[in-house]
DNA sequence: TCTTTTTTATTGAACGTTCAATCAATAAAA
DNA sequence: TTTTATTGATTGAACGTTCAATAAAAAAGA
């Protein structure tokens, strides 16, 4: 039943269908076949929208990026105040919505962070978004730390997000959001409780 | 050129292999004959040794935890004190010991991370580091905080352990070590000082 | 309105490649 | 002579890609 723009319709499909076929079988046993099966098209059209399994998988892991950069936005806009903390925990929270914790989502993840450190394509992907992270985060702690303790909170929260989303995507009871956002937030306060004694250089914003 | 007792030589050559294939090329592009050209010898050997391909990667992933558990055991034999403080800094350590924080071994691991969510041998593997890693954690923060924080302060260590790891292995300018030391520390410091009001159950040790 | 033509969408068998596993053959020690 | 160690060509299965064939809609023509 072959009808006009079916192109966008095809690609949200295939898209869902490789992050579901990930999840059930893992990405070394993710087949075109399977991925196309479970879309419910033949295995050639893959190639025909998106050059080859390649381009499908590089779209997905687009996907993924750009649902966690959209769910980060989201949030900062509807914010209760402009204070440093409440930025940070938007960016917390994006990081725990994940456009759904989907166990399909947090597995597809991890599965192209392996998978990154020996694709060109994929790895400039993830370091991007690992560079967007920090550096938000570094540009709020500023507001309230000196240079060198924002850097070193900024990495400590990254990794706290990263290692609790790590480690709900392998425990078998999957991850228990609301816990992991209060670690993080928890983590969060003792670090913007580490008030410096040298005055930040540019920025002030209340005290 | 045949002699007696190749085995356990072959075995540690050839898991040796694997970790320096794995992190050449990929796990999904790292194949017996690679392995066993990397090792010096016939593709063969593998499936003569470990049963076939499945054994040799079974094999490596626990060579990989038997290592890691060793070097946190060594430094928690030859310790300052006896303190919880020590035992969580020895964990700490033995953590970022891993045996040489190579990049091979860290990427093998990594590898392995995203591949054991499919693969029922490994997930068995892991799922066992994993609470091991936690109990130990939860057992000495039990000493200075009460049942709940003490989880609490576990679970957090942990994922900040597995979280300065993860985007260790994924930075182009490999894992800053003393820099994750630093921050599990610093962690680690605030969790004690949240000393408890309610006193604890069982166990006490000073003050 | 009714054909005919063109365009777009899709299929699935065929092809070539790659890989893990097997096993008969070989060689050196015991 | 027997045992242990090793090789590497062969085999069969699985995979991604390609492409001729097909079918349905849209556009053009009558």
């Amino acid at each position: 039943m072959p009808k006009l723009g079916m192109e966008p319709i095809r690609r949200r499909q295939l898209i869902k269908a490789t992050m579901e076929a990930i999840d059930e079988a893992g990405l070394a046993d993710t087949t075109i076949v399977r991925i196309a099966r479970r879309a419910g098209v033949s295995a050639g059209i893959i190639s025909h929208y998106f050059g080859g399994k390649d381009g499908l998988l590089e779209a997905t892991m687009r996907q993924i990026l750009s649902d966690l950069g959209e769910a980060v936005t989201r949030r900062r806009q509807a914010l209760p105040s402009d204070s440093p903390r409440d930025h940070l925990r938007a960016i917390i929270d994006g990081n725990f919505d994940r456009s759904q914790v989907s166990q399909s989502v947090m597995k597809t993840w991890l599965a192209f962070w392996a998978s990154s450190m020996h694709k060109r394509d994929l790895q400039r992907l993830q370091h991007v978004n690992d560079r967007r992270l920090y550096s938000n985060l570094c540009h709020q702690f500023r507001h309230c730390l000196a240079k060198e303790e924002a850097r070193q909170a900024a990495r400590g929260l990254a990794a706290m997000i990263d290692g609790l989303w790590l480690r709900g995507a392998m425990a078998p009871e999957g991850l228990d959001v609301d816990r992991a956002r209060g670690l993080a937030y928890d983590y969060l306060d003792t670090q913007l409780a580490r008030r410096t004694t040298t005055r930040q250089t540019t920025v002030t914003t209340n005290d």
